[in-house]
DNA sequence: GTTCGTAAATTGGTATGACCAGTTGACCAT
DNA sequence: ATGGTCAACTGGTCATACCAATTTACGAAC
């Protein structure tokens, strides 16, 4: 217990995060041209292809436009990037949090569970069912002694098969990206989201609702869990934000309107 | 009029549109290796640079897993890939298009934007209301004329606006994707969702909840209007789908519990 | 039989240098 | 003002070599 991956990083990752970072933090404006290629390679230190990789990579994510004999481009990541960058975004480069993102992740989430479940309620398939079922007994027993991180757990794989079971490819790719950012927040939200973490009923009345085919009603039991973990997380974003306004970088509030 | 920008792909492009359409049309099952890079640049005929470029794009992309020594392995998409694959998902390589990615767009779309509403009536700045203000007349002067490809194009406007407004990153970078696989099939739509496009009240109806601040009446009234395009689309994409049945491959009811 | 260590084969990671191909901009002829 | 030409710059492709991590097979030790 608590031992960690160990992170192996190669070159074309150390390149992509740092032109990434200087990106999203604005140091190189929407607009400009990057370095050249053999530039890059000199000021960084390391031979073409690594940069080359980096650089697919980050035209990939829509932070860049490359165009032969034309120079590499940055591109306006808001108007751009897809909604892989938010893992990019939550945390800046100096381990800080990025409160707007955890507060969007939260906002988005609140909105897509409810739809999920409806969806789910209406397509579920028996395995669908028998598995919701298995996951709110096991949810029952990590209740019994308040186990809350196997909660969390068994809460994400709860929503792991509501996703696959409502066969909305969008949503499940959405949801994808968003329990990756969620994950790297999960140590501090166990926490703060114990309220609906632990509300096995609550996750019980969506899964009796899904077995009923009730769509109605999946929608509104979700909509109902969904409300504790959100308000509680926006209340703390919200109190942390208010405490962050003091110092003249004004983080969120500010970022909203400046760069556009 | 009429003509188009001119497409030009490098090596590694078309080495990545082959190697993810193999791994999305399930001709690499997930767990399985990919050929090794040296065998790759043998088969496809290309060096291994270009072959690089496209498995970090791959790994990127969620679609692989690369780890020296022990090769690249194929993932499980539906469990690890982001949301930008939806447009790699559209259309398939023999260039038919996958109407149950076409479906969830839409109901995905239809569950964000009122949404988007409600937040963008609560942030917007004066700068956003302005610019919705101005969209509406354009939408106006393009209604008298019947310019159905003008006001799908000012609709989309309108929806940018709306989603910046919103302050929401996620949704700005969900948006982003979504429009991106729209844009896709905007000639195909801009008939069928004539009446949601030609709705120049309902979209003037938003405009003045979020200039009244009022978050509440902005999100019924953008449900109102996503309901009438989400509507003829899904209709539409429900009679393509029972047309397709008629064939052994049951396509898309078939595909949702094929691979779990 | 299991466990552990070792060495060879395999696979991805990095480096170098060369040349091809498209874009840009300065310059010039018309 | 227009269009052509050429040089410089930038990304695209290629070949080859070697480094580093993993896997596999084999055998020694328990």
């Amino acid at each position: 217990m608590g031992l960690r991956k160990i992170a192996k990083k190669t070159l074309s990752d150390e390149v992509y995060d740092q032109l990434s970072g200087e990106i999203v933090e604005g140091h190189f404006g929407a607009g400009v041209n990057l370095p050249a290629e053999r530039q890059l390679c000199e000021t960084l230190g390391v031979n073409r292809g690594a940069i080359r990789e980096a650089l697919k990579r980050l035209a990939q994510a829509g932070l860049v436009s490359i165009s032969q004999g034309g120079g590499t481009k940055v591109l306006d990541f808001r108007r751009n990037a897809g909604l892989d960058l938010l893992g990019r975004m939550l945390f800046r480069r100096d381990n800080t949090i990025n409160l707007g993102v955890a507060r969007s992740v939260m906002e988005m989430r609140a909105v897509l569970a409810p739809d999920i479940a409806r969806l789910c309620a209406e397509r579920a398939t028996e395995a669908d069912i028998t598995a919701l079922r298995e996951l709110i007994e096991s949810m029952h027993a990590a209740a019994e002694v308040d186990d809350l991180a196997e909660l969390q757990d068994l809460s994400l794989r709860f929503w792991d098969v509501m996703v696959r079971g409502s066969g909305n490819i969008a949503y499940e790719l959405s949801f994808n990206t968003l329990r990756e950012t969620y994950d790297r927040l999960r140590e501090v939200l166990v926490q703060v989201m114990a309220e609906e973490t632990r509300d096995v009923a609550g996750h019980r009345a969506i899964a009796e609702a899904v077995e009923r085919g009730d769509g109605g009603a999946a929608k509104h039991m979700a909509d109902a869990l969904m409300e504790k973990g959100t308000r509680a997380v926006l209340g703390l974003v919200g109190a942390l934000q208010d405490a962050t306004l003091t110092p003249d970088e004004a983080d969120d509030s500010a970022a909203k309107g400046s760069d556009r």
